[in-house]
DNA sequence: AGGTGTTTATCCGAAA
DNA sequence: TTTCGGATAAACACCT
């Protein structure tokens, strides 16, 4: 989210903004030199450029740049064999005192919004899980987001299967100690899902299998609009707040990009989100999860198994019998040489200085540099039954601007699941704001509904003017 | 032998 | 209630 993109909402509190853009400037040599570094190590072809939208869109994401600072490795600082693939559990908190075989993935027992027990008291959200370290909580992305994530980071124009292993692997503890199955999903999903072509090794290309890329016409299909959607669960806003959003939406000009400075940064990379977010929407990932989920296993036990997945045709090598299974490392062994070459620019890096220089033009604040939290933050919030403090406010004009945005663009149904991945990829381990985000918990909205209580309470609908298609 | 890729089958939850 | 999509499981073939 471009409007805490260059500061950490929680711990900074009222810091000003010019006070966050310097350290986010402070950020960019750092950050600079990262990506440069990322960039020589592609040599492949870069015709994906498709996948270009996926980096853009990362910029959409929530308070990021201080925890990049704090966790640089991630997705941009990390090198080739730092990430110490022969001994991928060192420093993992999970691999002290934890079960190794924390069962079968069961990332649905976190997108179904009916099994959240207690996650609304507790509050807890993805934003605060730490995904990398971690294991105990499946990161709440369905496999084609994990997919195109992994494609994303490594900014190549293919990659393979065991890159897309590797960097699952590396950026979320859960599928280290997770029953190695979840890398037949892998490859079911790429498979199966249409969005994904292979792209046959050549023959003098040393390695197994072939490479694997987003298929190009996928995005013309996007583009025509021939893509389902799903209704989203119903939203509870505050009253109070409804007011607040009235004078907050309200559209003070009738171009899209031309009003104010928050909503013109917003607009500058609304193709490549809208891109994602039909992307999100035609690869059908999980755009009902529900932050709260995450938090139903968050309270110190392994995700039960829900004795799902189809019947079981042979033995089964999962613990449901009793006999647990260690948990192969899906680390190095994985990959051959030339793969471990291509394993670096996975870490990825994104594109920090649209982020910052979104900051420097201003398009933090709104007119006359006054910050939009002060909006909300003297409001109640209520999304999915769960309240957000005033003091949560400030994320929450994160979530307001982005919704802003969707709603500029035309996109009624807000993907979820989207939301979570730019969140991720621009803060994937938000270490510190640990027990401070459960505004994104509840910031998920629907805009439909959003967006029809501003038509209700007088907004423009000519501000809804799909400016991609 | 083990990784890769394809296919089939099944279950489950959410959306329609 | 039906449909759909995601996840899981497994069999099988191919390749290195």
């Amino acid at each position: 989210m471009l409007s805490l993109s260059c500061a950490d909402p929680w711990t900074e509190g009222s810091v000003g903004l010019e006070e966050k853009v310097v350290t986010a400037a402070a950020q960019a040599e750092e950050r600079d030199s990262v990506n440069s570094s990322i960039s020589s190590c592609s040599n492949l072809d870069d015709s994906l450029t498709s996948l270009q939208w996926l980096q853009e869109f990362c910029i959409l994401g929530a308070n990021v740049p201080q925890h990049a600072h704090h966790q640089p490795h991630l997705f941009g600082h990390q090198q080739i064999g730092s990430d110490a693939p022969s001994s991928p559990l060192a420093g993992d908190p999970a691999s002290i005192g934890m079960p190794l075989t924390p069962g079968k993935p069961t990332a649905a027992a976190y997108s179904r919004r009916q099994s959240l027990p207690g996650i609304v008291a507790h509050g807890h959200c993805p934003d605060e899980v730490d995904y990398k370290t971690n294991a105990h909580i499946k990161p709440p992305y369905s496999y084609a987001t994990l997919i195109c994530m992994a494609m994303q980071a490594s900014k190549k124009s293919k990659i393979t299967l065991s890159c897309i292993y590797k960097w699952i692997t590396d950026n979320f503890c859960y599928y280290r100690h997770a029953d190695p199955t979840w890398q037949n999903s892998i490859r079911h999903n790429l498979s199966l899902n249409k969005c994904f072509i292979k792209v046959p090794r050549q023959k003098d290309e040393p390695g197994k299998g072939g490479f694997w890329k987003i298929d190009p016409q996928y995005a013309e299909r996007l583009l025509s609009g021939a893509y389902k959607k799903r209704r989203m669960p119903p939203v509870q806003i505050n009253p109070a707040l409804q007011n607040r959003l009235r004078l907050t939406l309200q559209p003070q000009s009738t171009g899209p990009c031309s009003t104010t400075g928050v909503q013109e940064g917003l607009c500058i990379k609304s193709e490549s989100q809208q891109f994602l977010w039909e992307f999100e929407e035609a690869t059908g990932a999980d755009r009902c999860w529900d932050p709260h989920l995450a938090e139903g296993t968050m309270l110190g036990s392994w995700p039960v198994v829900r004795g799902r997945g189809g019947k079981k045709r042979k033995h089964s090598l999962s613990s449901k019998n009793g006999v647990t299974k260690v948990p192969r490392r899906s680390s190095s062994p994985l990959l051959s040489v030339d793969e471990q070459k291509e394993i670096g620019p996975l870490k990825g890096d994104f594109d920090w200085d649209a982020l910052l220089d979104s900051a420097l033009s201003g398009e933090l604040s709104l007119e006359g540099g006054e910050p939009l939290s002060p909006i909300i933050k003297e409001e109640d919030l209520t999304v999915w039954g769960t309240h957000i403090s005033p003091i949560e406010a400030p994320a929450g004009t994160a979530d307001i601007h982005m919704l802003e945005t969707q709603r500029r663009h035309g996109v009624s149904n807000f993907d979820e699941e989207t939301i979570l991945a730019t969140a991720f990829l621009e803060n994937p381990w938000p270490e510190e704001e640990q027990g401070r985000s459960d505004f994104l918990c509840s910031s998920t909205v629907n805009l439909d509904q959003l967006f029809d209580l501003e038509d209700s309470l007088g907004g423009d609908p000519s501000t809804r003017i799909d400016t991609l298609l």
